[in-house]
DNA sequence: CGGGCGCTTGAACAGGGTCAACATCCGTGG
DNA sequence: CCACGGATGTTGACCCTGTTCAAGCGCCCG
């Protein structure tokens, strides 16, 4: 944790964008690389462009979530980010966020634990796509947005998918056909109620078994 | 980069152990967080366990490649990191490269630099994994393991893959049976040599193609 | 009120998984 | 040095999950 001082100073740096509207970008693959973004409020989808122009999605970003640090390394955007609702920013400049990490210790160790934790959620969300099935990957999704959505103050039973079945069918790696019929039958089983994109949570523990229990991701 | 009166100060915290055998693990789930660990020779597997107690592979890692690092935020690994052939290792204990980093600027940016390329390369990773056939997954890999490869002084066309089919197939989400056969195919196909562990890529555009170009993951 | 996008549902198809049998390599001990 | 056994790898046949193709519904916004 940072001291009062210490946040005053880290304050100095940070702009707060005016908010960005549905569908704008807040970068893109290709931009050079100069800010962080810290997520107020909102909901924003990170994507790549594969060879053939089809979008590929990699991540949902909500409240309280840092987006952009894939591009210290090459100071190139790889992805591109793009608000889903409209969502308020905090732009940080990575340039004095460096040198202030210099004279801050734990403003280092901020830094190098939230890359840390990206990494090792990023391990999680790799083996979750790559090992589950269709069933296991849709209810891992609802229970990861559920508990993200409780950890920041929401209902955690209940809540708003922020995004179209098309991108969350892209996400987890299906057809747009095979992401609706699951959440059919999952409704139909009374695990969830699900009316567009209204997702009200039942029967959390059938959802986290056929998850495969723990899954945070 | 490093001036060398920097590099003389990390040479005084790094201890180089003796190699480790092959199968013998460098660090497993659950164990205290103290050290990254930068590879010197050798080539480790990382892996995490599933509920059902089957091991899920999440890397293979190569001489230059730091390990460990998903950890710092937690204080505690959250997978296993096992040799596969006898492997030599420095350890870097992380207390002291973090207060290092305080007082040598490039040494704290060498560290953030190598923890967003692991992000923005696992992203990449995981797009292979999500999106791709079976066909291109092998593709990718071979492309893969030839280009670190050559970034280290090997061959390109020409190494050994240093896991098992299972390993192997186990990273890609493949079944053993789905790997053997792709590579079977790509060998009867004349786009690679295959024999055992023992490979020879002979028709690097062949293989690119099926990848689906560039995939440098 | 009408058009389009988003979503659902059904039917047919295929990529890859599973099961099973067999081949090959390698280490170990006689 | 050879024989054996276990681990590793290959190949075939069948099956299942999830994709593709197709049609239709319903909500939202102009």
């Amino acid at each position: 944790m940072l001291v009062e001082s210490e946040v005053e100073h880290l304050d100095t740096i940070i702009s707060r964008t005016k908010p960005i509207p549905k569908g704008k970008h807040l970068y893109s693959a290709g931009d050079p690389f100069s800010h962080v973004y810290a997520i107020r409020s909102g909901c924003l989808k990170s994507f790549h462009n594969s060879e053939n122009g089809e979008e590929q999605i990699t991540g949902f970003h909500l409240p309280g979530e840092i987006v952009g640090l894939e591009a210290i390394s090459t100071k190139v955007h790889s992805n591109f980010t793009q608000a889903l609702i409209p969502s308020e920013i905090c732009a940080i400049p990575y340039a004095e966020l460096d040198s202030l990490s210099a004279t801050i210790p734990s403003l280092r160790q901020q830094l190098v634990n939230v890359m840390s934790k990206e990494i090792s959620e990023n391990y999680q969300l790799m083996l979750m796509l790559n090992q589950k099935t269709a069933e296991q990957k849709l209810a891992s999704f609802l229970i990861n947005l559920s508990a993200r959505n409780a950890h920041r103050g929401g209902f955690e039973k209940e809540f708003n998918l922020l995004m179209t079945r098309s991108d969350l069918a892209n996400y987890l790696g299906l057809a747009i056909e095979t992401a609706s019929r699951i959440l059919s039958r999952f409704a139909k089983n009374d695990v969830i109620d699900i009316t567009r994109r209204s997702v009200k949570i039942k029967n959390m523990a059938a959802l986290s078994q056929i998850a495969g229990t723990q899954c945070h991701i």
